[in-house]
DNA sequence: TTATAATTTAATGCG
DNA sequence: CGCATTAAATTATT
């Protein structure tokens, strides 16, 4: 089979990856000349290094995928899959030394044993709850009215630095604490 | 005072029930005689625990309740109604043991960690509030037709205990569900 | 274990 | 019915 462009390469993974079809995909790699191995330093070969990640993951070589992984830095749009897939290897390795189902805190445990490679992470911490200044924002505007327009849900969007789908979810949670704290309501079934 | 046919006490626990006048109710139990107790196995007993159960409830007697509830089978019928109790049993008494309102979320943490018990509940999982039977029904009629007929909506309706509007609505969000995620419009994280 | 954010599913109101 | 939005239930993370 003739060489081809590594952007050629490149689409064909992803959308192989996209179709969810992991027998065509490792048929597409075995296919490729061995020069476009995975030192391959080009952007493109991003794609073909997740592809080869996902199969490394599919048949239990940890090794290979955390090697893969950790072997270039990639660029932000990849990190969720790579993330997904670098943190289930370690929970699924984790599982079979152990013989049986981890739960949350297990889970919980292995993150911070074996945190994200920054090739995949930006380094900035998930945070679970927001910053003081923004949730003050949030309730002083809950204080003034429970349901803000959409306008005003983008200026608080703007101010906090917050999504406007986080605060809508906010303003959610909010509205549902305040129910099931006050009201007496007997939840109905139907 | 005389001894009753049991039906007849059925009958005036029922009315009583009905009526939600918990000190005539206090007062009714208290004037039969002993031998009608919670034991009896008669059908019409049924309505006698009921009425047993609530006052426990209202007195804060949660052991006796969860007792009563137990002690025996309940037709369907009563199931709604002892259902209600028996969670709301387990929401007051947690709430005294924390001083605290409690959330949605710690409530569905209750009912997980005190199932229903066998003799008000017929044992079927819900998930979202419908049986999971019901959802398995839909989702295989949806598969044959994104539009069902009327005619199919009511035997859906009838197969699985919902209302006509419950079935439409399901298939109204469920079509609405498909679109959103094909096409444009996935709200993004941030 | 608890509080909080996010997600999934059912219901509602309008055109 | 489609569409947008909300309510209610559930999950995940800390």
């Amino acid at each position: 089979m003739a060489t081809l462009p590594l952007c050629q390469v490149s689409c064909v993974c992803e959308a192989l990856l996209q179709a969810g079809d992991p027998g065509r995909l490792g048929r597409f790699l075995g296919s490729l000349p061995a020069e476009q191995g995975p030192e391959d330093p080009a952007a493109g070969g991003e794609s073909l290094a997740k592809a080869r990640a996902l199969l490394a993951f599919q048949r239990g070589d940890f090794g290979e995928l955390y090697r893969l992984v950790q072997s270039r830095p990639f660029a932000a749009p990849h990190h969720p899959f790579l993330q997904d897939l670098y943190l289930r290897a370690r929970y699924r390795e984790a599982e079979a030394a152990r013989g049986r189902a981890l739960g949350a805190v297990d889970k919980y445990r292995l993150r911070k044993k074996f945190p994200l490679p920054s090739t995949i992470w930006d380094g900035e911490e998930t945070v679970y709850c927001f910053k003081r200044r923004s949730r003050a924002a949030l309730r002083d505007s809950y204080g003034r009215s429970r349901y803000p327009s959409p306008e005003q849900k983008r200026r608080l969007a703007r101010d906090t630095g917050l999504s406007l789908t986080q605060v809508s979810n906010w303003f959610k949670n909010r509205r549902q604490r305040d129910r099931s704290g006050g009201g007496a309501g007997t939840p109905s079934k139907r």
